[in-house]
Order: C-alpha cells, then structure tokens, then sequence
DNA sequence: AACATGACAGGTC
DNA sequence: CGACCTGCCATGT
C-alpha cells in the first residue's frame, strides 16, 4: 500500500497523547506536530483513519471549544458520547477550557 | 498542471 | 456571540 504521508503518522502520535478526560484543537495538535497551520489536515488525517488504530480521534475538536462534526446523521452525538464517556462535559454544546489538555496558546511565527 | 474540497483557524464587522 | 471572509495546504479528480 503506498504509505500514505508520514503527516498522518505524526498526528495519529500526537493524538494518541491525549490524556483520557481532557481534548485538544486541531490547531493544537497541528502545532505540536510541528505543523502549524496545518489544522485542516489533522482533520484530514482523522477522517482518512482506518478503522482499528488505537487512536482517540474524539478528544479533538475545533478552536471554538465545539464538535466539528455534522449533527445529522449521529456523528456528533456518536463523539459527544464517546467524550462524556471519558468524563468530558459540556456546557451549551462547548467543552470548558479547564478540559483542555493544552493550552490553545496560538504561535504567531509570522 | 489547474481547480475544487475539507472532522480548521483567525480576523473583521 | 454570530455570520462572513480569508489564509492554509495535502488530496483527489
């Protein structure tokens, strides 16, 4: 199978971090990758992720503290579940910053 | 090679 | 806070 791009790799590392309890943006996990700005492609790589991989795809979510997934079709609820499993809460359909496992401290390299 | 897409983010109004 | 626009960049057609 062509190994698809290492990119992917490194962010299923970094997520696979994510301590039980606690979520990150993608942003933030783009930028721990060393990617920064390359938020749209953590979720790119979450999307394409096989099936089997022990990776905790749900602790990540948007920079607005929200679910990035379509409500139709119980996407959202299937993650919003599977967080409050793991002792995520919400409050107004918004994970509170004290369950970020790290700061969303922006790098503005430019 | 050109163009469209997306589980995003940041800034403006 | 919400609606909108712009920047990003790997992927797929």
């Amino acid at each position: 199978m062509k190994r698809q791009s290492d990119l992917y790799g490194t962010i299923w590392k970094i997520v696979r971090r994510i301590p039980k309890g606690k979520v990150a943006t993608y942003g933030g996990v783009a930028r721990l990758c060393g990617f920064p700005r390359h938020a749209r492609l953590v979720g790119y790589a979450l999307h394409n992720l096989p099936h089997g991989v022990d990776v905790p795809w749900q602790r990540v979510i948007n920079s607005q503290g929200k679910i990035s997934l379509p409500r139709s079709n119980g996407q959202y609820q299937r993650q919003k579940s599977l967080l409050e499993s793991e002792g995520i809460v919400f409050v107004r359909d918004r994970v509170p910053l004290r369950l970020y496992a790290w700061s969303g401290k922006k790098v503005r390299p430019k």
